[in-house]
DNA sequence: CAGTATCCTCGAGGATACTG
DNA sequence: CAGTATCCTCGAGGATACTG
């Protein structure tokens, strides 16, 4: 199998990994959630080649999950905006971010405030139905029928 | 920037993703989550050489998330088991399927069924101080000092 | 400021064969 | 069955310089 190969099979988690994975795109996508949209602001937060930035940039805006803007026409310049499909990764950036604070580091460098409450949001995931907390041993699996 | 050094850095994403970012470790915790244990079975479910097979065990042996437990002595044979830390990264699975249910394939490969309602799970991050769901607009970061 | 073009290097990982 | 050892290839990405 390679790693291309993964868009084509009949797993959202392959698929999705056959866009986000790689050593740098969700650290692009990070930055991007922290408010950065502009090529040379990526390069110096990431320090990362021109190149590679290059080539990941367009790989998301062909993917949808970015959109080029114009922000000034002379001579043009344009920035990277997460579209919806974009900002609907933002849980997978959460899930990410509260493993490492709970495993790698001491103290969060960053605190989620709820805005509507007032608190830290600490995102936990429930059930949709029933509201209850959902953990691995919570759910059962049902595979459709040609599931990878 | 090199991806290694991601994991000195101040930020809980990218120590998380110096462990995760890479074209196949996501998939070869996918399996384990799906009950995979044994080398083989990985090798043939992801069809991947067993070179790389052989290190991305290795360094989540090391790293924690996998454990190798005997389960046969002679000849000796071990198999990988997620450990707490290992399972911990449920919630990642979750959030990276939930994006490929939406957008990467027509009908989701897998139904989460929450054992306790009987109902499909659809899990959803919700504030876990008032229990209202969190999207990336009801939110606002406090950066540590230092923080990446 | 936001890239592209060109060249080059090095290391990830495939193929193959072997072992207890 | 679960790896390790060895060799080799190829492509990802760095460095550098250029452009509108």
């Amino acid at each position: 199998m390679k790693h291309r190969a993964l868009d084509e099979v009949y797993c959202s988690v392959a698929r999705t990994w056959s866009v986000l994975g790689d050593r740098w795109t969700m650290l692009i996508l990070r930055e991007a959630f922290r408010g950065t949209s502009r090529f040379d602001a990526f390069q110096a937060r990431l320090d990362v080649g021109r190149t590679l930035l290059s080539d990941r940039l367009a790989r998301l805006v062909e993917e949808g999950v970015f959109e080029r803007a114009l922000y000034r026409s002379k001579p043009e310049r344009y920035e990277y905006r997460l579209t919806q499909k974009g900002l609907d990764l933002y849980p997978v950036l959460l899930s990410l971010m509260e493993w490492g604070d709970r495993y790698k580091v001491d103290d969060p460098p960053v605190r989620l405030i709820h805005k509507a409450c007032g608190e830290e949001a600490e995102p936990q995931l429930v059930c949709r139905h029933c509201s209850e907390p959902v953990g691995y041993f919570d759910l059962r699996a049902e595979y459709a029928p040609g599931a990878w």
